[in-house]
RNA sequence: GCCUUAGUGGCUCAGGCGGUAGAGCGAUGCCUUGGUAAGGCAUAGGUCGGGGGUUCGAAUCCCCCCUAAGGCUCCA
C-alpha cells in the first residue's frame, strides 16, 4: 500500500462522473469541505489482496503516528490510485479503505472519507511544514515472525574428524578458518581499511561502477569481460562434465503465479520489482524460477532421475542495501552458476550432494583459491544423518564450521557453503550447495516413481564457483593478501595478455609480428608493445598489467631465434625457443578453457578506458 | 536504509577561513632507434559531482540531491 499524508489548512472535493468500479454514495458524499485536516491519500495494491488483517493495523499505527505529530483537527482518506502502478482489485481497495474509516472511527478520530470510484474535483491547501508531506509505502509482510526467527539462535560448532569441538575451544590451525568462525559468531571487528579488489578491478580495466545505471551495477571493459566469458567457460566445462543440460531462462516473473510470489517473497525486501500498469514483475535473484518452470513442464521418471539443469544467469538481481553495495564482492545485478539437480528422494539427494561437495573442491584448486566451509543445517536433519553430515564433512579434508539450526526458515535443510577469506579477514561467500524439500512440491514439479505414482522431488541448488563476480573478486583479493610474497598475477588461464613481445626498436618489429602470429596459432594470448618507448617502461607497463610472459625482441633474438621469457610467477628468466614457449604455457593452462584476445595485437592501436 | 567521511583535468592528488585553479602520471607534438620497472623538451586538457541559496562576487559558506569509501545492519 502506498500513502501520502498531506496536512492542509482545508481540503475541497466534488464528484464529477461515475467510473465503471464507483461504490454508492449517499447525497451529503457528493462533496466535502474540511478545514485543518490530515488527508491520507491511499493506493491499495496488488501485494495487499487478501492480507487486509496484517495492513490495515500497519496503516492505522503510521496515521496515528503521523497525526499526533502535527496536531491537526480531523483525518481524511482519500483514494488514489495514481501512487501505484500496481494496483489491487477494486474490491479490496473498497473493503481495506472502508475497515481505516471504522477503526479510526472507533479509536475516536474525527474522520471522513471521500467516494471511492469518482472522478473528483478537489482543491488543497498543504501547510508546507517539514511533517506537512510524508509518504509512507505498508507491505503486509509479517513482521513479528521475523523477530521470532532472529530469537531462536543456532548451534556452532567445529567438526574436526568426526568430533564436534565449541569454536571457543578450538585449537584453530587454519587462520583462514578462525576468521571465518569468528566472523559468524559476530566476533571480528572490523578495520576500516578499504578492500583492495575495488582499486584493482578499475585499476587493471576490468569493471568501473556506472554511476548512471542503479547502484551495484558494473561496467565491464574487454579484458574483464574476457575474464568473465573464461570463468563462464570453465564452469560450463566443469557441470556439464556432471551431466548438466543448459538452458536459458528470462530473467523476470510474474508475481500473479502463486508459485513464484511464494518463491519471490522468500527474499523479502530484496527483491527487485518491476512496476507495469497491468502485471506486477520481479527480477530474478536467481535461476531457480526459471529451473522450476522448465522442469515443472517437464515429464520425468525415475529412470531419468537424477537430472541437472544449468543456466549461467547474466544476470542475477539483489535489492541489496545501498550501503553495502561495494566493488564485486557485493551488486545488485550479478552474473550466478546455478545447477538444479531433481532427486528422487533424500537418500539420492545426499549421494548427489557428495559429488557436489567434490565438484565445488575442485573449483577452489582449480582458480588457487582457498576455500574454508560452513556446513549448515536443522537440527531435526542433523539428529537423524549425522553419519552422513560427517562423512561430508570429512570430503572437504579439513575442519569445517557447522551450524545447526533450531529449526527450518527457508526452503532448505541442509547446504553446504565455501567461502574465500579476502584481505580484511572477512569470507567472501563462493560455492554453495543446499537441499531444497520446498520447491518441487510448490512448483508441482513431478516424476513418475517406481511404484508408478507421481511423487515430488527432492531439489539439490548448487552454484560451483559462486557468482563470476565473486569468484574474480576473491582472485583480486589474493593477490592483495600474497603482495609481500610475490608479484600479483591472475592465473595465467585467465590472464587477458599472456605474452606480451617488446620490439626494441622498429627494425625488430617484423620479426615480433612474426613471432606474435605464430603463438596466437597456437592459442596463445599474445601482443605486441610497438610504442616508440624504452625497453625499461615497456618492462614496466607490462608488470602493471600483470603480463606472465614478457619477451624483449632485438637484434640478438632476430639473428639466433631464441628469446628470453620474463616469468612474472617466479621472477625468472628463461632463455628458450618458440614451441617451448608454447609447451610451457600449454602445460600450465591444461584443461583451462582458451578465449582470443578481445584487444587490438598493438599495443599502440589500444584505447584508454 | 542509517551514521561518518569524501567527490577538483582521463588517472592519483594538492589548494581552499569568498576575488573563477595547480602538480605528477597519462595524452598529443618534436627530439631520442633505445637491451630488462618511468629518456628529454613542449603543448593541449578543468561549467572544482549536480541543483538551489547567501553575496557585488562561490571551487571555497549554507541547504537539497547524486556517487563512492568505512561503519551499523543484513546476506533467501
Amino acid at each position: 500500500m502506498r500513502v501520502l499524508f498531506i496536512h492542509s489548512d482545508y481540503l475541497k472535493y466534488q464528484t464529477k462522473n461515475k467510473t465503471k468500479i464507483a461504490e454508492q454514495i449517499e447525497p451529503d458524499q457528493k462533496e466535502g469541505y474540511f478545514k485543518d485536516v490530515l488527508v491520507v491519500f491511499t493506493a491499495v495494491e496488488a501485494e495487499d489482496e487478501n492480507k487486509s488483517e496484517e495492513i490495515v493495523p500497519k496503516v492505522i499505527k503510521e496515521v496515528e503516528d503521523v497525526f499526533k505529530k502535527i496536531k491537526a483537527e480531523g483525518i481524511v482518506i482519500y483514494p488514489y490510485a495514481h501512487l501505484t502502478s500496481s494496483l489491487s482489485s477494486p474490491e479490496t481497495a473498497k473493503s481495506i479503505l472502508n475497515n481505516m474509516e471504522t477503526i479510526l472511527k472507533e479509536k475516536g478520530y474525527k474522520v471522513a472519507r471521500a467516494p471511492f470510484g469518482w472522478y473528483k474535483s478537489f482543491e488543497i491547501s498543504c501547510k508546507g511544514h517539514p511533517l506537512s508531506e510524508l509518504s509512507r509505502t505498508i507491505t503486509p509482510e509479517d513482521k513479528i515472525q521475523e523477530i521470532e526467527e532472529k530469537d531462536i539462535e543456532s548451534q556452532w560448532y567445529i567438526l574436526d574428524q568426526g568430533k564436534l569441538i565449541s569454536p571457543d575451544e578450538f585449537e584453530f590451525k587454519s587462520e583462514e578458518l578462525r576468521k571465518l568462525a569468528m566472523y559468524e559468531l559476530g566476533k571480528i571487528k572490523s578495520s576500516g581499511e578499504e578492500s583492495p579488489h575495488v582499486k584493482l578491478m578499475r585499476e587493471k580495466n576490468l569493471a568501473d561502477y556506472e554511476p548512471s545505471a542503479d547502484v551495484g551495477h558494473l561496467r565491464w571493459y574487454p579484458k574483464g569481460r574476457l575474464i568473465r566469458d573464461l570463468l563462464a567457460d570453465y564452469v560450463y566445462q566443469l557441470v556439464t562434465h556432471e551431466g548438466a543440460m543448459q538452458v536459458e531462462t528470462p530473467i523476470m516473473y510474474d508475481l500473479a503465479d502463486e508459485a513464484i510470489r511464494v518463491h519471490a517473497e522468500k527474499f523479502g525486501e530484496r527483491q527487485y520489482r518491476m512496476g507495469h500498469s497491468k502485471k506486477e514483475l520481479m527480477l530474478r535473484y536467481a535461476c531457480c524460477f526459471g529451473a522450476f518452470r522448465v522442469l515443472s513442464d517437464s515429464f520425468l521418471t525415475w529412470k531419468n532421475l537424477p537430472v541437472r539443469i544449468y543456466e549461467l544467469s547474466t544476470y542475477s538481481f539483489r535489492m541489496e542495501k545501498k550501503g553495502e553495495v561495494v566493488g564485486l564482492k557485493r551488486l545488485r545485478g550479478f552474473t550466478m552458476p546455478d545447477l538444479h539437480t531433481v532427486c528422487q528422494d533424500l537418500e539420492q539427494s545426499l549421494t548427489e550432494f557428495d559429488r557436489q561437495i567434490l565438484m565445488c573442491k575442485k573449483t577452489g584448486e582449480d582458480l588457487e583459491v582457498n576455500y574454508e566451509v560452513i556446513f549448515r543445517a536443522t537440527e531435526d536433519f542433523y539428529e537423524k544423518y549425522k553419519d552422513w553430515m560427517h562423512q561430508a564433512a570429512s570430503k572437504v579434508d579439513k575442519p569445517v564450521l557447522i551450524e545447526i539450526l533450531a529449526e527450518r526458515k527457508h526452503y532448505w535443510i541442509c547446504k553446504m557453503d565455501f567461502a574465500a577469506i579476502d584481505y580484511l579477514g572477512r569470507p567472501i561467500e563462493n560455492p554453495t550447495i543446499q537441499i531444497d524439500v520446498e520447491s518441487g512440491e510448490r512448483f508441482d514439479i513431478t516424476y513418475v516413481n517406481e511404484d508408478e505414482e507421481e511423487a515430488h522431488p527432492i531439489i539439490i541448488h548448487c552454484s560451483p564457483t559462486g557468482s563470476i563476480e565473486r569468484v574474480i573478486c576473491s582472485l583480486l583479493e589474493k593477490t592483495a593478501i600474497e603482495r609481500n610474497e610475490k608479484a600479483p598475477m591472475l592465473p595465467t588461464w585467465l590472464s587477458p595478455t599472456q605474452v606480451r613481445l617488446l620490439p626494441i626498436s622498429e627494425r625488430h618489429l617484423d620479426f615480433a609480428l612474426d613471432f606474435a602470429a605464430k603463438l596466437k596459432d597456437h592459442n596463445i594470448r599474445v601482443d605486441v608493445d610497438d610504442r616508440v618507448e624504452r625497453v625499461g617502461k615497456k618492462i614496466r607497463n607490462a608488470a602493471q598489467e600483470w603480463i606472465p610472459y614478457v619477451v624483449v625482441i632485438g637484434d640478438r633474438e632476430v639473428e639466433s631465434g631464441e628469446i628470453t621469457a620474463n616469468i612474472r610467477k617466479n621472477e625468472e628468466k628463461k632463455t628458450t625457443d618458440l614451441d617451448n614457449l608454447v609447451k610451457i604455457i600449454k602445460d600450465e593452462t591444461s584443461g583451462m578453457p582458451f578465449r582470443a584476445l578481445p584487444l587490438p595485437l598493438l599495443v599502440s592501436e589500444r584505447i584508454a578506458f
